[in-house]
DNA sequence: GCGCGGCACCGAACGCTGTTCAGCGTCCGC
DNA sequence: GCGGACGCTGAACAGCGTTCGGTGCCGCGC
């Protein structure tokens, strides 16, 4: 008996929200095609019909990680802003907001990365979109930074300090969640991005 | 026709050795049982005789991975300290060893941490010795490193500085090898390096 | 009201994976 | 010379992503 789905882009959204789940719970392997279709209450065709294969879904449900990290980034940053806080703080707020996302979300953001890793091919051109969103929102906060001259110099900062800050966070953080107390992780975000701060005002 | 192998450890050799070679072309998920049984010319069971599992067998060579990156990190510090470079002169000798090994062995490498990443369970203490060794070498280096006293701010040094440099590596090389050029990549491990040195040494 | 084209869905089947294990051939100690 | 034990074999199993011919329903034209 077809026609149970109300709406296709309906029946796609449950089926990534279940693969959240699944991903949250059992990292990327346990995000299984015929598992989401029990889920939904359809066959395994059903899926391929929706997503064409199953990368294409993981890649979907990664889409929306990479959006609700943007959004977590950019309003902590513009409440530290809101607060006064010089561009050194506003990037302290964002490191900050990127370590608890990615604490709390580790089996997701774990998801993103092994994916971004075992891709075959280049992701499309709106994925990689959402990277550079991501990149952007360091660009201007960088941008703030006193002294900040050099249009090379500061596209080096930006790449140093994001991969520094990306670099402490993936090491303090496994699949369970934060492997190292949060407040050591922030004493390591807070040397690094205050040190290369000062050096950038220097 | 049993009784094949001249040795049982030979024969645990060239299957790593083989295991090396898919891993390098092809990524983790290239390394499998039956293609690595074939180029030894022996059975799929003969291979889970000698590991147990293909784990065992990536873990082998893993370790192996994690000896030579520690051999060259090492070698480089040396190189630098009998040169006479101080302590951040040799911190940034072993980063940029670490940069050209992760450069010329992305495949292997990445396929560390790809598994590490999806490894369900601790790994046995020999495996996580090695780790250690390799943040040892960066411990001894920050240790001399002008004005680093305390003990407390000094591990959190080196894991900062270790993380972050980790991270300017992983971002900035891909499975085919180096995505970005490696005068910009080394320019960034030399701002993040500095700037933390010139921190401590205040 | 009726028929029919087309689409959404189904689910068995395919090829591949890691892993197991009963069987068998060979070697070594007696 | 003989027998136990060891090491290798490869067919078999469960589970994976993916495919595709078949099936029934929906809505349009008459």
């Amino acid at each position: 008996m077809p026609r149970i789905a109300a709406d296709p882009d309906a029946l796609r959204a449950r089926a990534i929200d279940e693969a959240r789940v699944l991903m949250r719970e059992g990292g990327p392997e346990a995000v299984k095609a015929r598992v989401i279709a029990q889920a939904l209450g359809v066959s395994v065709g059903t899926v391929y019909n929706l997503f064409g294969n199953l990368g294409a879904l993981v890649l979907a449900l990664n889409a929306q990680v990479y959006d609700a990290l943007y959004g977590a980034v950019t309003t902590a940053r513009r409440a530290a802003a809101d607060e006064g806080a010089d561009a050194t703080g506003q990037m302290l707020a964002l490191s900050r907001a990127y370590l608890h996302f990615v604490a709390e979300n580790s089996g997701l953001w774990g998801g993103v990365l092994a994916h971004n890793r075992a891709a075959r091919e280049a992701p499309p051109v709106w994925y990689r979109k959402k990277e550079l969103a991501l990149l952007g929102v360091i660009d201007e906060t960088i941008a703030g930074f006193p002294g900040a001259g050099d249009e090379a110099a500061r596209t080096i900062a930006t790449r140093a300090l994001w991969a520094a800050v990306h670099g402490i966070v993936t090491i303090s953080v496994a699949r369970g969640g934060l492997i190292a107390p949060e407040a050591e992780v922030r004493a390591q975000m807070e040397l690094v991005v205050t040190s290369v701060a000062a050096r950038l005002a220097a």
